[in-house]
DNA sequence: GCATGATTCAAACGCCCGTTTGAATCGGCC
DNA sequence: GGCCGATTCAAACGGGCGTTTGAATCATGC
């Protein structure tokens, strides 16, 4: 109708056709999550025909992927564009901890600003994939982040000499979890509401605040504790059974 | 069959066609989620009839709500009396935020430890549950952690007097990230693999190694740097733009 | 201006879902 | 033994799902 000319490689004019199903999934794959999305919403919203979307994709799987294909792969690219730099300048000597967690979440800073990229929306949506249980998010993901976790966690270990490897990998573990929960604006609890917080919706003040947490945690136990935490207070004047002793069974 | 007499109120004697029921839905969502998990899943695995989940629950949804209170109550008052005893022993003075942090976490860890009260399967349902997306969980999780939240804040902030209240929320959503995402065994990344952690199933395992990290982000800040991160490093050597500036729209 | 191939469309397909039904069965009590 | 309420069961209901189909429509090259 309105939309002439454009003739790439061979196609016609719909060009936006897809672009509008990937948009409106994207939104409602955000807030519904990807099970208890049909297709018949996402083209209700994008206002195209139920078969488009297995015309222009296949399936609703392949459509899944390439709402991520879309903006994560080179999200992952640019996290580990932006270490390589950061190394690079440092000529050889290892980085700050605060660094790495940087080039970690400085790019999704900029995803969340860019809507071409994604934008807010993108994030969240990456967020809340997860802890997508689906047969198909369990192989994808790792699959799309292996080079960034490998990359890192090499950068990591270098710049964190003091923290043994495995209790380095589960640091990164939480750090992910940290992570994706607040990217996601996975106000489960919503502890927003219980003091409400300027800018719960402000990617770039999530992500500031982000980073001091994730920082001092990856460095947890090096200097001030001696690692072995939750050194088991056992019973105090109270009864009720020493709550972290293995005794109770 | 095989379960004589039990005559509890008024039935006969079923009494575990219930608890057979909710034990194979904890495990089906689990690792399937709710919308994916279907009655007849649920029944299959049970070997029980179909009709026996909306006899003795009234729906699905309903089901979906008792699998969780089953073991949810007990879990968060178990934490706010964790909590309390801390404050009682303490007589005033304010707790460390690492006992604080212990009085979220060893409930938790007990409940890993002890199949009654629902074991590692129910835990890792929890995690898995903050990212449901579901209408029905987004008012639910709330209203079953409401009493935790304002209870621990409240802790948080006499114990972390120079953390700003605001910063403070954020950081309290972090730490129910991170544990949500650890403790539903979320392997997305399968971090784990990349290097083989002993124990990657061992709840204990698990919470000891969170709750340095957890502790550290609280006070992140406060003691080393001050409070703005990410300190916009603008540009280095080369060219390419400082990302984490403003100044690129 | 008409043939052509790409795209849209309404309709239908078969399938599985949560739920309901009504009869069969069970267990305790007179 | 016979009643009765509680429970189980097989079967079906209507509805929404992802996908397929075949015809209508469109944009273009000749």
């Amino acid at each position: 109708m309105a939309q002439g000319s454009r003739t790439k490689t061979a196609g016609r004019n719909q060009a936006d056709t897809r672009e509008r199903i990937l948009g409106a999934a994207e939104a409602l794959f955000m807030d519904r999550g990807f099970a208890s999305t049909s297709l018949r919403m996402i083209t209700a919203c994008a206002k195209v025909n139920l078969a488009a979307v297995n015309y222009h994709f296949g399936s609703k799987d392949a459509l899944i992927r390439e709402v991520f294909e879309r903006h994560l792969a080179p999200l992952n690219q640019a996290r580990i564009a932006y270490l390589d730099r950061l190394e690079a300048d440092a000529g050889g000597r290892p980085l700050s901890p605060e660094k790495i967690i940087e080039a970690m979440v400085a790019p999704a800073l900029q995803v969340s600003r860019d809507p071409l990229r994604g934008g807010a929306v993108f994030l969240r949506l990456l967020g809340r994939a997860f802890s997508e249980p689906s047969e198909y998010m369990r192989a994808f993901l790792p699959a799309q982040y292996r080079a960034v976790v490998v990359r890192f966690k090499l950068a990591l270990v270098s710049a964190l000499p003091q923290v043994p490897e495995p209790e380095l990998v589960w640091r990164m573990h939480f750090m992910f979890g940290a992570m994706s929960y607040a990217m996601a604006g996975n106000d489960a609890l919503q502890l927003i509401s219980t003091c409400n917080v300027e800018g719960a919706d402000d990617a770039e003040a999530v992500i500031r605040r982000l980073v001091p947490f994730l920082t001092a945690g990856l460095q947890a136990g090096v200097t001030p504790s001696p690692l072995k935490a939750v050194p088991v207070p056992a019973r105090r004047s109270r009864g009720g059974g020493g709550v972290m002793t293995r005794s109770a069974a």
